[in-house]
DNA sequence: TTGGAATCGAGAAAAGATTCTCGATAAGAG
DNA sequence: CTCTTATCGAGAATCTTTTCTCGATTCCAA
């Protein structure tokens, strides 16, 4: 059922979330895909196979039951389900990350935070304790937990990911600008800037050279 | 020339260049695709396309000259040419957006910050003062500024864009959740961790039923 | 009750990206 | 000097994603 999905399609789900929220503080109950694409500036066939991809059925002529669409998006996503993640790294990044409570919200959790840093050891960050890094692998073994999230130096990135791998998580969440390594079947989200700031570059560039062509 | 470049392929060159930068501080004086490839886990044909958009020619049964090679990925993405930006927002992200030195090498260099609240205007950031928000769209259009980066909470986002798009900006670099529109010819490039949430969260969801069927 | 308009759903077509294949070329071994 | 091997470069084939097209369904108005 829930066979290739287009990461695109995965990435503009949020999107349409957050615009369907609005209109439901908006009073708003019914929603059509033409009506998402307007507010947007999408394509509306886009927005409908995207849509389609969570399994919801709507009514010709209509549309969708916005809270009904809401729901199906979230469950698509996994986003009622909040699963358990550990932090490592607990710098100028990684104490803003424990510090978003929305994440819950949106399928994420952050149990636990590590350093190797004996300063931050033993300190309080929104509630939660900073404990060494080498027990990362045995929190993560005995607490099933899923995700990882790497926010420390790209020096120290690809050993916390074999600590993570080595305590069996199932996914990274790399916020170090490094490329990893790690086992096939171990999922693998990269939130580097430096592949932005390559993409803005070069499109900037091209765009000069258009102008004076 | 530079017609049709994929968005994936301009995204991995910033990952070639560290593993690149990293041989060179290893002596390496010359490197093949399938070097890259072995190192990095990637195919090798792939390396060679996205390696082939610079315009660089290597020499069969070597490689590429490693210098040259770091040097063509610079100039074809810009990195050598930094483009002068504006942040909006002087929060705890554009603070640590205004820290980091190393933009400078990778193609952008913030000149300015401004915020709309009082206490944070006049403050020294990384040795930039804050200014009022008001005063952007002057700024952007006398010092003729390429980049706006947008650091606000994410519903003050849209007028901000819209003051950066009324000076004349021309690209965004957001980072508040939200999705703005700009006219068409801005390039807009979003930086939102809800998408690689939405990925992540759908990704150990299908995992798990996987593992399960 | 009937005709018209808007939308969904699904399959087809087009566009775009990745992977495969192969000839040409250069380095190194015998 | 010749043969082998590794690699580049380019075009073909495959796969993926987006866009187009059209029949079916539902609401609204006459």
């Amino acid at each position: 059922m829930k066979t290739a999905i287009p990461e695109a399609s995965l990435r503009r789900l949020p999107v349409y979330y957050r615009s369907l929220q609005a209109m439901m503080a908006n009073g708003v109950a019914q929603v059509s895909c033409a009506d998402l694409a307007r507010v947007l500036g999408l394509d509306p066939t886009q927005v409908r196979k995207d849509i389609e991809m969570t399994g919801i059925v709507g009514k010709p002529r209509v549309g969708y039951e916005l809270n009904e669409l809401v729901r199906w998006i979230e469950n698509f996503l996994g986003w009622n389900r909040p699963k358990e993640a550990v932090l490592a790294g607990a710098g100028s990044l990684g104490s803003a990350l424990l510090g978003y409570e929305k994440f819950r919200r949106h399928g994420m959790l952050i149990v636990a935070a590590f350093d190797i840093d004996p300063q931050k050891i033993g300190q309080q960050i929104h509630g939660r304790e900073v404990q060494p890094l080498m027990f990362l692998p045995d929190f993560v073994r005995q607490s099933h937990t899923q995700v990882g999230v790497i926010a420390t130096p790209a020096a120290a990135a690809q050993s916390v990911a074999d600590l993570m791998v080595a305590g069996g998580i199932g996914a990274i969440w790399n916020f170090a600008p490094a490329h990893l390594r790690v086992p096939p079947g171990v999922i693998m989200q990269n939130e580097d800037l430096y592949h932005s700031l390559a993409s803005l570059s070069f499109k900037l560039e091209s765009r000069r050279e258009m102008a004076i062509a």
